[in-house]
DNA sequence: GTGCGATATGTTGACGTCAACACCCTGGAG
DNA sequence: CTCCAGGGTGTTGACGTCAACATATCGCAC
């Protein structure tokens, strides 16, 4: 009777030890409502007794759908990324979803990763639009995706993103109250969906306060673009608004190096309120963006639709200001 | 002929066309040696054409096996788990195989995230053992496993970890060379393997330099830890050398608003080189580990394992001291 | 008592793949 | 000419699950 190799626990075994058919263990696994109770206790307790556990990929051939979600993004490397990540894992794993990661090299990777995320099978995946600049016309619409970061629903497909626009707006007018002549921009890269939005609203914000517009600074997102950048910065400048909380890092760097103090001489507003701004000299006044409930939208949306059906849709997420001691009024 | 819904390509349909059976197509996909070059090319052309991709499913139902890695992290808001991640997703990739992640919340539920590498059918798993402080006994003996971060081979299973003594001997002794009286430390959590080596390394070169041994100050990895730890250190230290590069950020910011300038009064060492750190005020002199190395070992080992068999072993990864503008000598 | 609906359970087969085995050829040795 | 080796290919069946259909049982209205 014993046999050597230890044999995986199947339904059979299940089923041949609570004296029923397969069937009804299937039915017990997948709480039909059409199992007498004193069955089911039956099914369960021969389920516990021999440790049975479903068989994903059995249930995926036969079912189709591998309980799977993808998420595909760009890099790890930035703290935002990373944040998105651990949300979305977070929330997929809350609805028993598996996720699987898959990067995308270069911006000529795409295709192949789009490849990737089919190779695995996903019921759905969440795409991070951050610095890969899809367009719709690269998006396959055999896959049901969710995209982060998207104007608007692209073809079939839901997107979700924070209020760029308008988290920069605030930013910007908090920097105006305190009596500054302008603001001065380090923006993200270009191509970049969230880059872009922030801008829109720090033109936006200038121009309803009928203010110059001084020429943009460029980063990459990374600190030491942001020192870079900020070393370029016109000595008469008194306020920065930096596109991300990392870029910001590194203009604090250059600005002290460069003996103007913040905020004595300069302020200077993130975006995002990673978690180690508050600890940045000074403490960092930003825009905090809600990665968990970002995150947590982006797989119920997703999930609805695999397991609901159609109505592509867009969302929009507010941002709220945290001020920090990086902001102050503009020197005399 | 043509159906209404669009089913999947499979090997019978490849076969169909190509002339041969279902099996010869098997071959083909698998790289069997054992098929005629004309019938081969026949097969791959007739793949093209339909567009054919294997069903993992299915295969892993008939194998047994999923092409699947899974990596277990605490969290991914601490930077070096999220360059772990992005490392062996990097490696997963590039043999092909798919990684899923699982994040275990509390250490309660530990046994939880075993239960859920088991539900996704991995072949194997890397486990990031930070803050976890997995024991021997608690890891399962029926998945198999890449520790990092523990201390020698885990009952059956392989482990890599970071020279961390070394790294923090070096830190200590850059440190002493400056003629620092002694070294300050501001180490990890309790529990937590990586902080608990950092430390000993810190002690043992304490010890050869026989120096005296302050009082350990300890955080959670995050920089508003490092913040409050710093803000509780001896007035007399003149050098600290801090458990990862973000707590050392919390530090800098306490040291500069006790009016303590580094490296003029205080020097400071951190650990792991984040991208940050060259962005720190001043530029963070810190032990730079190589995550991409650790991860493409822990994958490349445990792939090995799993395509090839046992023989447990452990690894040990060497640290370099980056040195920058945080560190230098010690005040007369 | 008959008929019928509702509820509970069982039977059959197929999802796509690949291992095991069976078979057919060709060519060379004896 | 026969036999055999070995490469090339086909046939069969099973992995574990669940949808569809079939069957059994019960209660109740007529």
């Amino acid at each position: 009777m014993d046999e050597g190799a230890a044999r995986r626990v199947s339904m059979a075994d299940v089923a041949h030890l609570a004296g029923v058919s397969g069937q009804t263990v299937s039915r017990v696994a997948n709480d039909s409502p059409r199992v007498d109770p004193a069955t089911r206790d039956r099914v369960r307790a021969a389920m516990d007794e021999l440790g049975y556990r479903p068989h994903r990929a059995a249930r995926a051939l036969r079912t189709g759908r591998t309980h799977t979600l993808g998420l595909m993004v760009s890099t790890l490397a930035s703290v935002g990324n990373s944040r998105m990540l651990q949300a979305v894992a977070d929330a997929a794993a809350a609805r028993r979803y598996a996720l699987v990661v898959v990067t995308v090299a270069s911006a000529g990777d795409v295709q192949g990763a789009f490849t990737r995320l089919r190779d695995q099978e996903v019921d759905g995946a969440v795409i991070l639009n951050e610095a890969t600049a899809l367009t719709a016309g690269e998006l396959p619409d055999d896959l049901l995706l969710m995209v982060v970061d998207a104007a608007g629903p692209v073809g079939p497909h839901d997107t979700l993103h924070i209020d760029h626009a308008g988290g920069a707006r605030a930013a910007v007018e908090h920097l105006l109250a305190f009596g500054h002549a302008t603001v001065h921009h380090l923006a993200g890269p270009e191509g970049s969906f969230a880059a872009a939005e922030r801008e829109r609203g720090w033109r936006e914000a200038l121009a309803a306060a009928s203010v110059p517009v001084p020429e943009v600074l460029r980063g990459d997102w990374t600190a030491a673009s942001g020192h870079a950048a900020a070393l370029t910065l016109d000595p008469d400048a008194t306020a920065l608004f930096t596109a991300n909380d990392q870029m910001a890092l590194g203009a604090l760097r250059a600005l002290g190096d460069t003996g103007r103090g913040v905020p004595g001489a300069v302020s200077v507003v993130g975006f995002d309120d990673i978690a180690d701004a508050a600890d940045f000299r000074p403490p960092l006044t930003t825009v905090r963006q809600d990665f968990d409930a970002l995150g947590g939208r982006a797989v119920e949306t997703l999930v609805r639709r695999i397991e609901a059906g159609p109505a592509a849709g867009a969302a929009v997420l507010e941002t709220t200001l945290v001020v920090r001691a990086s902001t102050g009024p503009a020197p005399r």
